[in-house]
DNA sequence: TAGATTTGTAACCATGTGGTCACATATTTT
DNA sequence: AAAATATGTGACCACATGGTTACAAATCTA
């Protein structure tokens, strides 16, 4: 039998991978993992520390928000750098599936094994908020919108609608994508009021 | 020994609620509900059809969103009704952790069991947005706010903060709920297009 | 080549799960 | 009172879970 850690290391951290982009936080179990990765489980303590460790391998190299990042050097002055900056959240939001999970997985648990995991990566959301700050009058209108659109992202996985709204198809996110930008200009064209006091 | 079916079905039923209530749809299965009410879990299957059982009637039963019914059935033509009742849907949603919780379950399965459970809740949620569908322009926006509210309210629960925003703070909520009044003013104070075409 | 070390496996453990069973004991019915 | 029925229990089943152990086999080192 041929051996080579190395290789089965990339084969464990895979199959953890693939297990938790496919079927959700629930299906990551040690079982499952080595299961998938054709390995004894014993290894993936050898190796990784348990559950644990591979959690913490995925919070230093997972890619969450990777396609923000060139966006993000930008000045972001305008009221269109702000819609474009959004628009491109909005598609990592929908097309990352790993960001996905772990954004469900927030809403399950926060344990000493996940807890490092979820501060990177809300690190990398913070990014994006970090923009709408300066703006305090659109800001918790602009959470509340990419809350939003988290919440239809990981309803779509296994409901096919949202009372009115059809989660399958293409029109209904570019929909919200619209109404986003147009919450972004109304908040932004209002008549200017005499003092900061924008509640 | 005291016999009592009444009684075991009422123990049996609440110990479900509350285990649900408190510890989330993961926690929710037969040895747990049958231990809680103190009570072998035969009678479940026996009393309810097991937890599919339990659903079915957590279904007919639940009251979900009881205090907007009221507010319903009110004309809601002026936009300080629709205000109105849009505040009444995000108390709703704070204080009642059944909802919450039924709600958490959409996000991470959708079966046999689950699929009547979410028909009914989906259903009454539904009548809150049957009040925005007139206004088209808004409609998605708002979706988006209510959405993105249900999802903060969940992440509560684990978390204490998202990015700059304090979650157990009343006053963040107070802001969430001034976020998506002023969101209902802007959209209604535009200046009249000359079409429907609101996109 | 011989010995030490790394890599890998399969069996095992305690525990928890949903589900079924035979049985005992109340309660009703005849 | 006797028989039938409703109610309740605890043991049991097969299976899955995370975690550990003992051991085999490949690879590295001396």
């Amino acid at each position: 039998m041929k051996k080579d850690r190395a290789a089965t290391e990339e084969k464990i951290y895979e199959s953890f991978l693939s297990l938790l982009e496919e079927n959700g936080p629930q299906a990551v179990g040690i079982n499952a993992i080595a299961k998938k990765a054709g390995v004894s489980k014993e290894l993936i303590y050898r190796y990784f520390g348990g559950l644990e460790g591979l959690l913490l391998q995925l919070a230093k190299k997972g890619d969450f928000f990777k396609s923000m990042l060139a966006l993000h050097d930008k000045d972001l002055a305008t009221v269109e750098d702000l819609k474009e900056f959004a628009m491109a959240g909005t598609k990592e939001l929908r097309e990352n599936k790993l960001t996905q999970e772990i954004l469900r997985w927030q809403l399950l648990e926060n344990n000493e094994a996940t807890r490092d995991l979820f501060k990177y990566s809300n690190k990398e959301m913070g990014k994006i908020f970090a923009i709408s700050d300066k703006n305090s009058s659109l800001n918790h209108a602009f959470q509340l919108m990419i809350g939003g659109y988290v919440y239809f992202t990981l309803l779509s996985k296994f409901n096919k609608k949202f009372i009115t709204t059809d989660l399958t198809s293409q029109e209904s996110w570019e929909k919200f994508d619209k109404a986003i930008e147009k919450t972004i200009d109304l908040f932004n064209q209002e008549p200017r009021r005499k003092s900061t006091d924008a509640n």
